[in-house]
DNA sequence: TCCGGATTAGTCC
DNA sequence: GGACTAATCCGGA
């Protein structure tokens, strides 16, 4: 476990047996911020200098909220789908897919922020809606 | 064009 | 079983 100082708040990463099993920000660093076995991915990813990770995540989560961040790690790198999107091609709801992006363990490793409102930004629950935009105009500037 | 209610499907208590 | 959602659609003003 370890964690990354992003601007002004801290990422934190969680990992049990080589794998990542939880991630959230917080205005303190909760762990080291010196070493850890992905630091360097998340880093570069912060940086703008990594579009994508190789970390092995390990999800505790239902079997339809685990297809559902399968789908959203799919979106490519500085695009977005609306919840409306993913709900289609999972065949259910738009509010289905909303429930089970909130229960998103590893923010940012499974892309969440790329999910967005069709009229909007949508919401964001890790920390704050400011570190979705935030993500999102640090890939849209690459 | 903007706002409010009905609808929706899955999870948590 | 009931009450929540990180939503969306549609009709009325």
């Amino acid at each position: 476990m370890f964690s990354v100082f992003w601007e002004d708040i801290y990422f934190n990463v969680l990992v049990e047996n080589g794998a990542v099993v939880r991630a959230f920000f917080s205005k303190k660093p909760a762990f080291s911020t010196e070493d850890g076995e992905f630091r360097e991915q998340i880093e570069e990813y912060f940086n703008g200098k990594r579009v994508e990770f190789n970390i092995p995540v390990r999800l505790k989560v239902s079997p339809f909220t685990e297809k559902v961040l399968a789908e959203v790690s799919k979106i490519p790198y500085g695009r977005t789908a609306a919840y409306s999107e993913i709900a289609k091609k999972l065949n259910t709801s738009p509010r289905a897919v909303g429930q089970a992006v909130k229960r998103n363990p590893v923010p940012v490793i499974i892309p969440c922020h790329r999910v967005v409102a069709k009229g909007g930004l949508g919401g964001y629950s890790a920390f704050d809606i400011k570190i979705k935009e935030r993500l999102l105009k640090l890939e849209k500037s690459i």
